[in-house]
DNA sequence: CGTTTGTACAACCATTTGGTTGTATACAAG
DNA sequence: CTTGTATACAACCAAATGGTTGTACAAACG
């Protein structure tokens, strides 16, 4: 399965900000295993209900996490299909070091080359 | 092959942190392709050498490349394995995920569920 | 209705970030 | 030894970040 629509620049650099937070990196955790209001992210947390609501719009400008309605509260998600592209970013690096010596042509072409 | 020292919330922000930079990462895959001068590095980018050499320090605090002195040079490595370990957050998150409405008692106590 | 709960958002503040220039030092080359 | 090159590092600055408090509004409740 490829998720793989092309991020640019700017894109990664949101997401990857966004990872950079322990706070952030938590409420990612949690809302991955279930869905939360964004009071009951901020009860868990040291600090004012405005802070976590930044966090959580941090985490939604990276497309890390979704938020929809439900009646007064506003419910959190994570995306497993933009931790992923994340991942695939990295793991684009990796390949890069891999073949370093190598001429990038043949491993384009290979066709047991897929993901 | 086990890579995996575990990383403090301090490293793991340091990492992404890092990460969410386009000259850095630029700077990444470059080094990770071969290893190059800080003014080798420096002359392609469009700011001053001592920026240059604030991101190459940012990305070695992160551990994301090291420096070693060749004659009055001080040459810039990329470190793989940080990288996988950076991939390899995000694969737990993805986990995570992936068994969320699993028991992770079993998980952890299944004997073949080893890396 | 009035009250409480959940959220949004603005204003403010301290710290960090990402850049600059300038100065100092170390090594290589003549 | 002198000169040029590669780096280090400090001081400075504007903008972004991560937090705060306060105000406003919408939905649920009694």
């Amino acid at each position: 399965m490829v998720v793989q629509t092309d991020l640019s620049d700017a894109e990664v650099d949101r997401i990857f900000r966004a990872l950079a937070d322990r706070t952030r990196r938590d409420i990612v955790r949690r809302t991955l295993l279930r869905e939360a209001s964004v009071s009951e992210l901020a009860a868990d947390y040291d600090m004012s209900f405005a802070a976590v609501q930044k966090h959580v719009a941090v985490l939604k400008e990276a497309g890390l996490v979704v938020k929809h309605p439900r009646g007064r509260q506003r419910i959190v998600r994570a995306d497993p299909d933009q931790i992923a592209r994340a991942r695939h970013l990295l793991v684009r690096l990796e390949e890069l070091w891999r073949d370093r010596f190598g001429q990038l042509d043949d491993v384009l072409a290979d066709p047991t080359t897929q993901e």
